[in-house]
DNA sequence: TTCCAGGGATATA
DNA sequence: TATATCCATGGA
């Protein structure tokens, strides 16, 4: 990625590798909204600016060396796009959504984010993460950071239910809990199985939930979640039929390797937008 | 009114 | 291990 890093701002050369609307949109991330012609980020307690101007996608923050790093600036994605459109049906996704990237998410922000995603959908999801950033999180001035561990286990059940959460919210005071002896870190060590297992410990993580934690949290690209969209992306796919997730999650992780979680993100956010 | 959304927990066999 | 049922919420 050809780009520029100057005291509060990363300037990248404009590319069919980084387009703003294919990375935010792709369902990967939930605390960004529309501000004029660009868009407000945040993650974790910090927050960046980006706007496309001319011929270059400019990102203004104070912390310039978290978001090089968080935007994934040093992979080259028309390697990972070369190789995975060789696969059949895989062209028109790949160059529909050619300007997404896999964001490196803080794992615990994951954790957090993804259970309350569990069959629900994303309006609602950003929704419920914002009130919940409100109400627990440290008023940062133009934002809300996301609550720290500390922060969460402050709030109850009736809270979670108060700001939408539903039947999950007994799930995050739960797991605020078990977070206390949860090892995060030991987690980028571990093959992605063997993490996997650690995950769905927690309450409120199954499968799909924690194939999403491994890939936006832990860059696990061997994994390939499996949700109400990839049932219909499966099929499109035209993989031997079944109705179960795990058949279909091994036969997808199978078929695309090391790039399962990249191809994972083409065709959803292809065939979520042509829905 | 019913269906659906980046599903998971629980009971049951 | 595999399947059935229940679960809050709001938009379509």
């Amino acid at each position: 990625m050809d780009y520029q890093i100057y005291d509060d701002k990363i300037v990248i050369k404009d590319s069919e590798d980084f387009i703003i609307e294919h990375i935010l949109d792709c369902g990967q991330v939930f605390r960004y909204s529309k501000q004029g012609s660009g868009y407000f980020l945040v993650q974790k307690n910090k927050n960046c600016l980006l706007h496309k101007q001319e011929d270059y996608v400019i990102i203004t923050t104070d912390y310039v060396d978290e978001f090089v790093k968080y935007f994934d600036l040093e992979r080259d994605y028309s390697l990972i796009k070369a190789e995975l459109s060789k696969q059949e049906k895989m062209y028109e996704p790949i160059e529909f959504g050619k300007g997404l990237r896999l964001l490196n998410q803080d794992p615990y922000e994951m954790i957090i984010s993804f259970i309350i995603s569990a069959n629900n959908n994303i309006p609602r999801i950003k929704s419920i993460i914002e009130k919940m950033c409100v109400g627990l999180g440290k008023n940062m001035g133009d934002y809300y950071a996301f609550p720290t561990l500390k922060e969460l286990q402050r709030a109850d059940v009736d809270f979670f239910r108060s700001i939408g959460a539903g039947y999950r919210a007994e799930y995050l005071v739960k797991v605020a809990q078990q977070l206390n002896s949860f090892d995060f870190n030991s987690l980028y060590d571990l093959d992605t199985q063997q993490a996997r297992k650690l995950l769905v410990s927690l309450m409120g993580v199954g499968n799909k939930v924690a194939d999403c934690i491994l890939l936006f949290g832990y860059k696990k690209v061997d994994t390939f979640p499996v949700d109400t969209w990839s049932k219909k992306v499966y099929n499109y796919l035209g993989l031997p039929k079944t109705e179960s997730t795990i058949v279909m999650e091994s036969r997808l992780v199978e078929k695309f390797g090391q790039l399962s979680g990249y191809a994972q993100q083409y065709l959803f956010y292809y065939y979520r937008q042509m829905s």
